[in-house]
DNA sequence: TAAGATAGTGGGTAATAGTGGGGAATTTTC
DNA sequence: GAAAATTCCCCACTATTACCCACTATCTTA
């Protein structure tokens, strides 16, 4: 039953409790490599929702915004928007990994949330809200989706 | 929870007291190697900012600095303008530095102040001012900006 | 199906972080 | 050289956080 290591599938709903925490499910936890040091970091989406990356993951993200240089306002403008809303969290002996106060507002969470594995990287929702984004993506890009269709197999 | 050493992300709300004091998030400070001696330069951002450079990056920037030559014009005038302001400031024990009364006029500094993670520097902000910038931002260069994080976050 | 093990949820408490201010030491000014 | 101003270091209070424990639900295995 052991998967690739770092790769996240599957979805599941859990509960934020009242001191913002969430449960990471005890699969994706299982599938860490070891170097990630049980830790997480969390951040804004593109969606309306919270994408938690591995600590290993990040870094690479990291690097990349490492190499951007600061003479250029665009640059230091991405640099700035990607890295702001970032914050590391360490799961506790139960599992769990604390969502701060601004990313919570952002993604709308409310107590009920849904825990979407997305393969490189994990996303929080607020169950409402993933319903009408997908109704909407699935009217808006039908041709973008079959664009990827010829490019991905399944 | 040990990110890579003097890496700075995510943003804090703290206040600058009546002394020019401002507290350096626990979490930044503990991300600093240790050859950094506590200390910080404060210098003028290009942004109506405070940026702060832990010691060792500071002294990559003077090292450019000593290398005027082989750098650009604009990199050149651009260190120039960062280097003129700088000043060092080593944190007390409560974790706080001192910005000088040039740089707080300079960023339009009031008593809440916006810090955020840069990855190599932190910047210190008015959070209205951030505000404005922002927008501007977004408005200015959406191309440039889908293709960077088309490249770098996955 | 019973019993042990594992997973998820909630909450209390000790430790840490942030804020404000006092007073000694040092520098500046007249 | 004395007074004033500034800087630096320390202490104290409060809010927040991280850590720990306990309970329940679910899954596994015999």
């Amino acid at each position: 039953m052991t998967l690739s290591p770092n790769t996240f599938t599957g979805e599941y709903s859990y509960s934020l409790d009242s001191k913002g925490r969430v449960n990471i499910p005890a699969r994706y936890r299982q599938v860490l490599s070891n170097d990630n040091k049980n830790t997480f970091i969390a951040t804004r989406g593109q969606d309306a929702c919270v994408w938690v990356y591995p600590m290993i993951e990040w870094k690479k993200i990291e690097s990349e915004l490492r190499k951007l240089s600061s003479v250029s306002g665009t640059h230091r403008t991405f640099i700035r928007q990607i890295s702001r809303s970032a914050s590391p969290s360490t799961y506790d002996k139960q599992g769990r990994i604390k969502i701060n106060p601004s990313l919570i507002s952002y993604a709308g969470l409310e107590k009920e949330v849904l825990i979407v594995g997305v393969v490189k990287k994990i996303e929080i929702w607020n169950p409402e809200i993933l319903k009408l984004v997908d109704k909407k993506n699935m009217e808006l890009d039908p041709n973008e989706f079959n664009e990827l269709s010829t490019k991905i197999v399944i």
